[in-house]
DNA sequence: TCTGGGGTCCTAGGACCC
DNA sequence: TCTGGGGTCCTAGGACCC
């Protein structure tokens, strides 16, 4: 049986959610990311500083330099924004069971066969749409299809507020005019290499020469490239995804060179990597040291446990010791942090099989956001102190 | 001139084993 | 003197995504 496949994406979802509690800043160039005047990026912005060219991920002083003097920048409450995608994607529960969250403001739904129940797929995502207006006041952007490639194409089709459904016998003219960075996996590297082949759009990626594409992107992406450009991709809803890895790393306001520093952050993304695995259950096998010198050289240093851990100690003794074993000391730093991967048990499911929720204790609770917050409260503003010791 | 943080997935070489 | 062909695990780096 054909599958229907929905993609829901909050519009600006952070600077959303500041301008729905600011009123006041509501219809002005808004910014969530670092501070301007110190280092960082554009986390999201309005809609309204888009129209200035600023983007996701530009520096934080480019947009200062683009934006008029009215503009507004915040830091990201990161706790807020998790408690509003939560309402999010509890409303969606509502229009189907089968709801996979991908991001804090995204989510995939499995909305087959509910033509007969709801009605047409533009009445489904119309419903999904409604929903979260509902629950949270914020608009979303609503794709479907036929697979995920698909909706996720859609929703990005009409931005924002925008529904668009593609029927199965459209696909192929939906795709076809295309810029080909439409595509997954396209960005920054391969773009250029396919723009130098004379490819533009996702119809010039489909009837190109697969030796060609062999050649340049090697035969697993040449053959991941060629099927979505013909529309072929997965239409699978997974509503039981397993995370692989947690990490905590943060970059420094200046370069630190002071070994103390270096050593007291560490500490503390063990100590924040490690509650968050105990939190989840998790033990991880494999220790990952990151660091990013001035200059942006960026290194990775791992190294496998004889037995998986979940405590802070043991995750900070890995990581400095991979840190002390190569010769880095004096090297001015600009990042620095790890993470933790390689869980023993294979993918404890996120609720139980027999749908009884884990009851997560309320102090629990209360100390993710306060982490959540501690974070948005750091976001950009990385400093020398920041290492300062942290009493456990 | 700058370039965050939290992730996933892929590649590629070497070790090791059968 | 010459030495296969997988398969899997470990490690480092990098592309990409939100």
């Amino acid at each position: 049986m054909s599958k229907l496949v929905m993609h829901i994406d909050l519009d600006a979802f952070f600077a959303a959610v500041e301008q729905r509690d600011h009123p006041e800043w509501s219809g002005r160039p808004l910014v969530v990311g670092a501070d301007p005047g110190r280092r960082g990026v554009v986390a999201t912005c309005s809609y309204e500083a888009r129209r200035y060219g600023v983007h996701s991920a530009m520096p934080i002083s480019e947009a200062v330099r683009r934006l008029p003097a009215d503009a507004v920048y915040v830091r990201p409450r990161m706790a807020h924004y998790a408690e509003v995608s939560r309402r999010i994607m509890e409303a969606l529960d509502s229009i189907s069971p089968l709801v996979e969250k991908v991001s804090i403001d995204e989510a995939y739904l499995d909305v087959s066969g509910l033509d007969r129940l709801v009605g047409p797929p533009e009445v489904v995502g119309r419903r999904a749409k409604q929903a979260i207006h509902d629950a949270v006041g914020l608009t979303a952007s609503v794709g479907i299809g036929p697979n995920r490639l698909i909706a996720k194409l859609a929703s990005e089709f009409q931005k924002p507020d925008g529904l668009t459904v593609v029927p199965p016998d459209r696909v192929q003219a939906f795709l076809d005019p295309m810029p080909l960075t439409a595509l997954r996996g396209v960005g920054a590297k391969t773009a250029p290499i396919l723009h130098r082949l004379g490819l533009k759009t996702v119809a010039d990626v489909r009837r190109a020469d697969p030796a060609l594409l062999h050649k340049h992107l090697g035969p697993r992406g040449a053959s991941r490239l060629q099927d979505q450009a013909r529309g072929i991709a997965s239409d699978a809803v997974h509503t039981d995804t397993q995370r692989k890895s947690i990490s905590k790393e943060t970059t420094f306001e200046h370069d630190v060179t002071d070994a103390d520093t270096l050593r007291d952050t560490l500490l503390w993304a063990a100590q924040e990597v490690g509650y968050t695995a105990r939190r989840e259950g998790l033990k991880g096998a494999t220790v990952t040291l990151k660091i990013r010198f001035r200059g942006f050289e960026t290194h990775t240093r791992q190294r496998s446990l004889s037995a998986p851990t979940a405590g802070d100690d043991e995750i900070f003794r890995q990581a400095w010791a991979l840190y002390q074993q190569e010769g880095w000391a004096d090297r001015p730093v600009r990042l620095i942090g790890l993470g933790l991967t390689g869980w023993d048990a294979p993918a404890p499911a996120q609720a139980d099989l027999f749908g009884e929720a884990e009851p997560e204790p309320a102090s629990d609770k209360d100390r993710l956001y306060e982490t959540l917050d501690s974070i948005s409260a750091k976001f950009g503003r990385g400093t020398v102190q920041r290492g300062v010791r942290r009493k456990p």
